[in-house]
DNA sequence: TTGTAGGCGTTATCAG
DNA sequence: CTGATAACGCCTACAA
């Protein structure tokens, strides 16, 4: 007996054969069922259940011109910062009908720029990004295939490119402000890297403007960029509080490097916000499970998906083009910082 | 004057005319770069480059019969639980030349289903799918069509079927070993949703193995099930304590839903390890930065997400087809546990 | 309502 | 080393 041959993978001719019809009346059962007689549906799709057949998603996408595919490039999946609004982001994609393709960049701009580029040579119709900067190239690219992109989780500078986000510089002056008015005069700043990242960018920048705007000397903030991760926190924390004149608040660029610095005080010895206080960013869960909770800028992340998805849709589907939309974020008084 | 044309995404087709070579030649330039002449292929390159032509992701791989894509069907992005071990994997499988689709199945059994199929239908020429517990159907479907696949985050139970991953009762087990060891003998467990999450149960059998195999009555083991967030650990946490006789422990299904108790300790006023005594699961990032210190048992997600590429990427070139590896795990003791 | 046939963008086979 | 040409699996006018 020679040896059993390879399992096919049924296709619609095999369907077609199976169910004595033609390959264009099974396309028509599994899109248009309205457009096939009862009887022969039923044929149809019990020729499909037995034999297992699923339709082979790159012929159909080549042949209709279609993928139903969303790309999404996010910088990093190793902490919950873009889980929720992802998360939101590809349920509300679902519900539409469209399928959601993530990649993360490690923020990468080299990374996304490649990620960019498979995602579109994979037939995404539109695609998600992560704040605004990045090569003009990648625009130019975008631009010239016309490929539908929303920028989240910030504001385009100039407000030109379609973007679902909120404004970062604004939004962590506000707290800094705060900070400020409730007595605060040695600032440490722990942020993230801000090359390449807007983001960080425009909440240290929040921070500088608020802290100049108050009349102090730019020079007497103490400011150290590291990776968005807890043990950098913690090492940031650890020389600032290094200093002769010790900060009496660190404001940190998000919630993991609150995190690290508070877990870092405890280490030192520093209770936390008795010796010091400590801001985060983000509101993500975390910030309310460590101790003290932490005083933070809550970003509405499941509105940031769903908007950006609807946003996108409407973008592909040229429902409308003014898409844009900024989004309140607001400040959430804990436990972590006080008043002087 | 009429409007613009719409810009057209250049193919193959394209740069072969603008390189004045056939279609077969800028295909070779791409793939097989040694079997063309260097004049021409500069040609066919600054060809490429100017018109800015991507290949056409679908058509290749319909053509080639070959995606190099594999597939990733994880239970959950909303937390770190998955982040590493995935990353890790993706690392691995793109240094050996494989690109990643992953999806989320939300601790759903359909929807797991539902993806494996979209995975399948886009080509993936390979899956890693978390843990062992699903439909039979879904093993025959994979085997009928044979994708390899190998299965991570626990060991198969009959060994049978490839895995990268651990035993997960065991772990909890010897965590118990120790908790009862100390002494405790009022022992609270928070585990995750049973249903379909074969994890989840081995570790709560591993509790109750421990339990009883020390002589004591399984019905003295206080157990709630709860979803795996932060929230549900603190509820659950919460209940627990309400007992008229208090847990002196309570050991959770992961780091998550320990993080949530520990939290929800301190709003009740009760003292980690003082008053009562917390373990986890998993040791991730997290389990280090909560106060005080989580005990918890230590998985190796790297080095699973690593090897778990290898076996898998082993297994579709046909190089070996023994690849199942069991890893080891440890239990790392932290301040959140005490004995009597 | 159903079937026929052409084409989607690539790769692979086979000549030249 | 290079060029035709036939697949790959499916959709979609167009025809019947």
């Amino acid at each position: 007996m020679p040896p059993s041959a390879p399992p096919q993978i049924p296709t619609v001719q095999d369907v077609a054969i199976a169910a004595g019809v033609s390959t264009a009346t099974v396309s028509r059962c599994l899109n248009e069922k309205q457009k096939v007689s009862l009887k022969t549906r039923e044929r149809v799709m019990e020729a499909v259940e037995r034999l297992g057949y699923t339709p082979n998603f790159n012929a159909r996408a080549m042949a209709a011109k279609r993928s139903h595919t969303i790309g999404a490039i996010i910088p990093t999946m190793e902490n919950a910062i873009f889980a929720r609004g992802l998360q939101a982001f590809q349920e509300t994609l679902h519900q539409l009908g469209y399928n959601l393709l993530v990649s993360s960049s490690a923020y990468q701009p080299k990374l996304e720029a490649e990620q960019i580029r498979e995602l579109v040579a994979r037939g995404a119709e539109g695609l998600l990004l992560i704040g605004y900067e990045r090569d003009q190239a990648i625009y130019d690219y975008l631009d010239r295939r016309s490929i539908p992109t929303v920028l989240a989780w910030a504001s385009s500078p100039d407000k030109a490119y379609p973007f679902v986000g909120f404004d970062n510089k604004a939004a962590m002056r506000g707290l800094a402000d705060k900070v400020i008015e409730m007595g605060h005069r040695r600032i440490g700043v722990i942020s993230g890297v801000i090359a390449g990242n807007d983001r960080a960018a425009g909440r240290l920048a929040g921070i500088k403007e608020s802290w100049q705007s108050h009349g102090f000397d730019i020079e007497n903030l103490a400011i150290i960029e590291t990776p968005y991760d807890i043990e950098g926190g913690g090492k940031a924390f650890e020389k600032l509080m290094a200093a002769d004149l010790k900060p009496t608040v660190i404001m940190c660029g998000n919630d993991v490097l609150a995190t690290g610095a508070i877990s870092k005080a405890r280490e030192m010895g520093l209770g936390v916000p008795h010796d010091v206080s400590v801001t985060g960013f983000d509101d993500i869960e975390l910030a309310r499970c460590v101790w003290p909770p932490l005083t933070t800028v809550h970003v509405p992340h499941r509105q940031m998906g769903r908007e950006a998805a609807n946003a996108l849709i409407d973008l592909i589907e040229k429902r409308s083009t003014n898409i844009s939309r900024e989004l309140d974020v607001s400040i959430v008084m804990r436990g972590s910082l006080v008043g002087l």
